[in-house]
DNA sequence: GGCACTTCGTTGCACCGGGCAAAAAAGTGG
DNA sequence: CCACTTTTTTGCCCGGTGCAACGAAGTGCC
């Protein structure tokens, strides 16, 4: 009645979900028949995905106690890379998407990305041989801002970085010997909300994102949607910015010229508020209590709430996610992006659906990690054939 | 491999796209072994579903001759009600979205929902008795504008007509005996220019439909986006209309409010366009080469690119359909309608990304009857079950 | 301790749907 | 009538699931 392995991805997403739970809820939870859970238990825990664990029982009183199982975080790990502007940020994920290892690599030359790729490869060779010996690695996930086809795995475009048609996948491959996947930062972000994140679990999400680039992704029931150029998401230039403002697309106003990290920070330092144009200064300033660095954020994020509450409109999902500096570090942020998206959006959306992101610092490493963890929960048993160990 | 029912999902898909094909030649569109296609066929053609036909053969010089197999349209067919403001459209449709039969029944009274649709239900038996009593009717559709809970078959409010809550499926499926499908206008739409349309059958889609009411649909990958409140599409009240022109919702430049037809009409009327405020005379008049009513369509056209656009760029589908009088009936709508799109989206699309709605003036019996078609041409084998007649 | 009772987990069996491969069918050309 | 080609069917096996019976692991009562 399903699709090869989408019992046994339904059965690890529900243990992901519902922590250490015994088999039986298990089945209630995914509908599968007891038996099914059995097998496909055994599948999973004989690829090392899942445990039974000894935990605390809470017995019930009456009949055989439960004996949970629970994702394996100890025998597995999932690397990460996520390329940016100056840097890549390497993470050795658990299969719970938890960051067991973190790195930040510089580029020596970022128009050389041979070079940078052969590097950030060979640091996450060493930092898994130094940090996490005995975890096995199960694959690599990268992700970038910019242009990603996912299917051929090649950066298409990065604007920043000056790439063009970089393979990716490939280069990091051979050097890893790792099974590797690219996707666009949006989407893997929106990805590891849904998988992993405070966010809960639903069906349909959408990710907005905020830095240097802002960005959008879409998941619906049927999954990432990526769209006919794998240019879904698009909001960068919608017209919702300052109309004052050329963008380098030939029109003005647009949403990214705006608020972009680059373009806000250069505004708090023109206004005086920070003394070098850095939107991570200004944030510090802001948290350390400058009321005018505060201001300023919360006037970006009334700016990125109106683009949430279009997305919120548009696609209705059940829940929106935000990931940009002040809703992350600003509690005054969080609050002025419900109010706002709850006074723009037309149908109100409910306090639990406007959220801020939920990974800290480490986003970007998560991110890429979950590109990879996102392909083995959606087809664990996949994992069978494709045992590959290199690094 | 494949959820129950997908296999033979597929296989009628590509018979319905590909008009009259071979089995061999199905079972290369779908991935399917020959077996499979062999097996599914016969099992589809046990339903009533297919027949082979006895087609002019173009013989290839060696083998065995095609012998395609093809939609089966003279035994079943499918009812369709749509629900406007003042009236009811009922149609039959074959099993190629195909209008066999089509009323329009005026509204008595239109608070009374129960007498409307019990109308309806009558009509539409008389209208199946008189025209095609020897076609099996598989099922209902209805399409209506406003909120569609479709789980539950409940229009839940439909603002022109002031409808609340009204359980339109049971009502209909206890007058006819027929399985009800209900389901929201713009997604109804959506789903017949897939299936049926012009449009080609690509997988993601986004519908933009213009009439009294302004909504859209989105489709991807994995089915017919409804999003959390059954309310995905929600476009009426983006800020892309006249800032002058205040709407209902409270705030002014709605989209809606601008350019529904009753707007614009009303606008046509009050510049001495046309006698009375009507959005056909309206049409008419351009139509007729009245070069003031095609400048207000094209204006009108102009504002729904917008919408258009902005669509394309955060779902960036293979191809938007916009459904609105002036599109659908004047060309120079259709050109403006490509040019503005092309000139406000991001990523510039093709020029068959962007296209007018494929159904002419049937447009409505289509939509309703596609809700219900959709659903077979989703799941054909479950007709083994629900042989239900009735009508 | 033994037994009834409850709930959890497993195992045996049949079924469904699909792929593979061999066979059958339906033409043409010699 | 036979060789040849391509389409279609049939037989067989296999993976995965559900159902139902069974085994397991506790408590509580006598």
């Amino acid at each position: 009645m399903n699709p090869r392995g989408t019992a046994a991805s339904a059965l690890l997403g529900a243990v992901l979900r519902h922590g250490p739970v015994a088999r039986t809820t298990i089945a209630r939870l995914t509908g599968l028949s007891p038996a099914a859970v059995t097998r496909n238990c055994a599948a999973l825990a004989g690829l090392g995905l899942l445990t039974e664990v000894a935990g605390p029982l809470p017995y019930r009183g009456m009949g055989r106690p439960h004996t949970p199982v629970d994702v394996e975080t100890g025998r597995h790990l999932v690397a990460g890379i996520h390329i940016a502007h100056e840097h890549c940020t390497l993470a050795l994920l658990d299969l719970r998407g938890r960051v067991r290892a973190r790195l930040r690599v510089p580029h020596r030359d970022p128009d050389d990305h041979e070079d940078v790729l052969a590097t950030a490869a060979d640091r996450l060779v060493r930092l898994h041989a130094e940090h996490l010996p005995g975890h096995v690695p199960l694959g690599l996930g990268v992700a970038a801002g910019g242009w990603v086809d996912t299917e051929a795995g090649v950066l298409v475009e990065h604007t920043s970085l000056g790439w063009r048609d970089v393979p990716v996948r490939d280069l990091l491959a051979a050097r890893t010997g790792l099974p590797v996947l690219v996707d666009s930062h949006a989407r893997a972000l929106a990805r590891a909300e849904q998988l992993f994140g405070a966010a809960g679990h639903h069906e349909s999400l959408v990710h907005l994102f905020v830095g240097n680039v802002v960005d959008a992704a879409i998941i619906t029931g049927g999954g990432t949607h990526r769209g006919a150029r794998s240019a879904a998401g698009g909001v960068a230039h919608l017209a919702l910015g300052d109309p004052a403002i050329d963008c380098p697309c030939g029109r003005s106003g647009c949403l990214e010229a705006t608020v972009s990290d680059r373009a806000w920070a250069w505004r708090a330092y023109e206004a005086g508020v920070i003394s070098r144009p850095s939107i991570t200064e200004l944030g510090d300033a802001a948290v350390a209590g400058n009321a005018a660095a505060t201001a300023l954020l919360v006037e970006r994020t009334r700016i990125v709430a109106r683009a949430a509450a279009l997305l919120f409109d548009i696609v209705n999902p059940d829940v929106v996610v935000v990931t940009e500096l002040g809703v992350i570090r600003l509690p005054e942020c969080a609050r002025a992006l419900r109010a706002e998206v709850a006074a723009s959006a037309r149908v109100c959306p409910s306090p639990s659906a406007v959220l801020p992101s939920s990974f800290g610092p480490d986003v970007l490493g998560v991110a890429a990690g979950a590109v990879q963890l996102d392909a083995i929960y959606a087809d664990p048993l996949n994992l069978r054939n494709p045992i590959r160990l290199g690094v």
